[in-house]
DNA sequence: CCGGTCACCTGAGTGC
DNA sequence: TGCACTCAGGTGACCG
């Protein structure tokens, strides 16, 4: 499900819910989603509180203090396509389906992990753990790190195709399916485009539209096209703004040709004919 | 390096 | 109702 602004939107939420609260305990229910194992993980996860909450792309970034002023775990955790947290408050029933771990905090509430295709994943490292996981990622700048030149700069040497290029976390972190399609139409840049036949001005502007699409996205507290929820249930909004994704078959608003779907590099890709030229 | 295909899962939607 | 089939917001492995 969620791409950048869906992540950020529950990373701010998480932070309204757990920062600088203290965990009371740690349930697992299916034992594959998390490492180390479910036991291990419970037993560093107890007792720490959490002091901070971050987006590094799509991921969401917990760092936990025991005592001291070191963080002594990370807490990595990647939503996939169907991920969820949902916050409950003490004696709520729950009724959910694909309710994989439970986090109880001290005072009251649970943190609900909720993934019905279980791609997702819950991931405690510590310190050492945590910088080799960074480097090994090697995770590229999110488009509000970088300015238009810098992007454009990091474009121009690249060979291949723009669209997969641009789902490409070690390139650019943050970007999914639907805001690739909605970036790539408002920059009027066919998805097949080779990525260095783009001019800079050409590069300029589709970093210009992609930090426009993600700031309007993150204000209407993302998509909602299926199951994205925040943590109080919460659907976003952007999604009717959506000019293209799943979109196919209806009139451009622009230039009234028909959106088309095709397939590049294996994802559903939406466009208009008529706007999106290839170079 | 690049691209294509598949695998990981469950469910929604469509057409017969 | 039911069945078969396609598609789904992500990524990593494998292969040519």
């Amino acid at each position: 499900m969620p791409e950048l602004p869906e992540v950020e939107t529950i990373v701010r939420e998480l932070r309204s819910a757990v920062l600088g609260r203290r965990i009371a305990y740690l349930r697992v229910y299916l034992n594959k989603i998390v490492r180390p194992g479910p036991r291990l993980i419970a037993r560093m996860m107890t007792g720490a509180e959490i002091k901070t909450v971050n987006r590094r792309g799509k991921f969401i970034v917990f760092e936990l203090f025991r005592d001291g002023p070191d963080p002594d775990l990370y807490l990595i955790v990647h939503l996939k396509m169907t991920g969820q947290f949902l916050w409950r408050d003490r004696g709520e029933k729950d009724r959910a389906k694909h309710v994989h771990a439970v986090i109880g905090f001290e005072g009251g509430g649970e943190l609900l992990y909720r993934d019905m295709r279980q791609f997702g994943y819950l991931h405690g490292l510590n310190p050492e753990e945590f910088k080799r996981w960074q480097k090994s990622q090697n995770l590229g700048p999110d488009p509000f790190q970088i300015d238009a030149r810098e992007f454009a700069g990091r474009l121009r040497s690249r060979k291949g195709r723009i669209k997969p290029l641009l789902l490409n976390q070690c390139f650019l972190s943050g970007l999914g399916n639907i805001y690739v399609d909605e970036a790539l139409f408002a920059a009027k840049i066919h998805p097949l485009t080779p990525a260095e036949s783009l001019s800079e001005a050409r590069a300029v502007e589709l970093h210009r539209q992609i930090v426009r699409i993600l700031s309007e996205a993150i204000e209407l507290r993302g998509s909602t096209t299926s199951n994205y929820r925040g943590l109080s249930g919460r659907g976003g909004e952007f999604q009717h703004r959506h000019r293209v994704y799943r979109r196919y078959g209806e009139t451009c608003p622009v230039c009234g040709c028909n959106i088309e779907r095709t397939v590049v590099g294996g994802r559903g890709t939406h466009f208009c004919p008529g706007c999106q030229m290839v170079e």
